[in-house]
RNA sequence: CGGGAUGUAGCUCAGGUGGUAGAGUACACGUCUGGGGGGCGUGUGGUCGCACGUUCGAAUCGUGUCAUCCCGACCA
């Protein structure tokens, strides 16, 4: 077990924090709220970005910025969207700052009062739409398909790393069509990739759904999600696509004409995953000993290790450990060596235990006079002698197979954890345990709310593939076609 | 924004009833070492969160302020 990290049964909430902060990913910035995303976290970060940028690019969409800055005026356009999001805005009023007259540092010049105020975007759509309605005038402008990578800032009052920052980086995807059936196929589209990203990649399982009317995105006609289970029981939104109909057209009045010369608002959609996914990752996966990366996104998936005493072992060792690094590489594989000669090899391996580095090759004089090497494996902490020949493919497998284990593993936690339930006692139960509850509603916002305010748990969503199944609500007994699932969330 | 707790070395913390600051760890150097966070020796490192006040004298007492953490209301 890591020397200064606390256990996650111990305090689940102090060991992320803790982990977060050894495993080198993140710090607490002197801005409260805000994070330094650090080199390694923030190479975890570029990783992520890399695969879902190929991915939205595979799917039509284009990448562009649009400004940090939003007049005050557009956020009043589209009421709902005001009102989700007014509670929480960074608010920019001056433009110079001069020195104190009065002494010492610096202080706002009074005289620089910006005429309209600026808002510190939360999310892009007013800008962006106020920008399309210059970009669109006819069907042959549809779809519009657009991505930007930026940050955003919403003031929040309780922060953790990564989870929920004031400030946090995202990408946010906002198109425009012809019709309603393409902008709701869009945003169906984009659930997928994130969901196919998200399992394939960050081996997170995650429930596809429907948000209820409660959860929705404030301005959208529906909001789809990806909902992942953590280590401790409880759901975290992994990502939202969100179908926000003609709102935002209407609003910005942006229209276009269709092949019979009839004008027509445009359909949209808006879609995003933001740092948070780091969050996912790590209370997917880790464990007391640190960190535990998926290969297909560890910046390092093997690191080698030398083992010598004296400058004629290590003279040996290292030119084995360095053919066998170009050889990995050669097939592909992002392997570091770790020659450092201020470190003992016992640091290096809890160092890159506590960083989830996926396999440790730890290569001595013993191993060079046999021909192999000690291959560690970060998943099940298990250790093996592989030979040195042939060493690029099996560790090529096993890479692979480490990816499958970890989301084999999520998904069988997640399994374990959800349960069915049909009596409001089970129900309580079920969510003090933790995991998804699936259980019957009756499907009125009212009823939500009540549930929400005795046991705390929310609806994560409606499952996109919950079979129909006639049942009473948990609460209130009325009928029910389907179960939902709850849980308790980030 | 309410309720609670805490701010002393890079980090974790000790310093009853006021008298000018200490440990572990980390860091630096030397040495023995090296297959799971090494041993020994020497050394560097702190305007005690900040401001004001009480006092001959404040890390210690008082007031204010800022920050962090935990618990609630809001959220990706």
């Amino acid at each position: 077990m890591a020397k200064n990290l606390t256990a996650r049964a111990t305090d689940y909430s102090r060991w992320y924090n803790e982990l977060v902060v050894q495993a080198d990913l993140a710090d607490n910035s002197a801005v409260r709220g805000c994070m330094v995303i650090k080199p390694y976290g923030y190479a975890i970060w570029e990783r992520i970005q890399a695969d879902l940028d190929a991915r939205f690019k595979e799917t039509g969409h284009v990448n562009a910025y649009f400004p940090l800055f939003i007049p005050k005026s557009y956020f009043s356009k589209e009421a709902s969207h005001v009102e989700g999001f007014a509670k929480e805005c960074a608010v920019v009023t001056h433009y110079r700052l001069k020195n104190d007259p009065n002494g010492k540092g610096i202080v706002v010049d009074e005289t620089a009062k910006l005429e309209e105020e600026l808002i510190v975007r939360p999310t892009s759509e007013t800008i962006i739409w106020d920008t399309y309605r210059d970009w669109i005038q006819s069907y042959r402008d549809l779809p519009l398909l657009i991505n930007q990578w930026a940050n955003v800032v919403r003031w929040e009052m309780r922060t953790r790393l990564f989870l929920r920052t004031t400030e946090f980086l995202w990408q946010e995807g906002h198109t425009a069509h012809a019709t309603s059936e393409e902008a709701v196929a869009e945003a169906v589209q984009m659930l997928h990739v994130y969901g196919d990203f998200v399992e394939n990649v960050m081996a997170i399982p995650v429930l596809r759904g429907v948000k209820s009317t409660n959860e929705r995105f404030a301005g959208a006609l529906e909001t789809y999600c990806i909902e992942a289970m953590m280590q401790d029981g409880k759901a975290l939104q992994a990502g939202t696509s969100h179908f926000l109909g003609q709102n935002f057209a209407k609003a910005f009045d942006v229209k276009f004409q269709n092949k019979e010369g009839k004008v027509e608002h445009v359909w949209a959609t808006s879609w995003g995953v933001s740092t948070r996914l780091m969050g996912a990752l790590i209370m997917t996966h880790s464990d007391d000993n640190g960190l535990v990366l998926p290969p297909k996104l560890a910046p390092d998936q093997v690191v080698i290790v030398p083992i010598y005493r004296g400058e004629e072992e290590l003279a040996l060792v290292e030119a084995v450990a360095k053919n066998l690094q170009a050889q990995l590489r050669a097939a592909g594989i992002r392997v570091k060596y770790d020659g450092r000669d201020t470190h003992k090899p016992g640091w290096k391996f809890n160092e890159y235990e506590l960083k989830g580095v996926p396999v440790r090759i730890a290569i001595g004089p013993r191993d060079v006079a046999n021909g192999v090497v000690e291959v560690a494996r970060r998943d099940t902490l298990s250790k093996e002698s592989l030979p040195m020949e042939g060493l690029a493919a099996s560790v090529s497998v096993l890479l692979e197979e480490i990816q499958t284990n970890l989301f084999a593993k999520a998904v069988a936690f997640r399994n374990s954890t959800t349960k069915s339930v049909d009596t409001w006692e089970a129900f309580e139960a079920a969510l003090d345990e933790g995991g998804f509850v699936m259980a019957h509603w009756d499907g009125t916002p009212e009823t939500e709310e009540k549930i929400k305010e005795r046991t705390k748990g929310t609806i994560r969503c409606i499952p996109l593939d919950s079979p129909d199944e006639v049942g009473a609500c948990i609460l209130t007994g009325n009928p029910s076609t389907r179960r939902v699932a709850f849980a308790r969330a980030y």
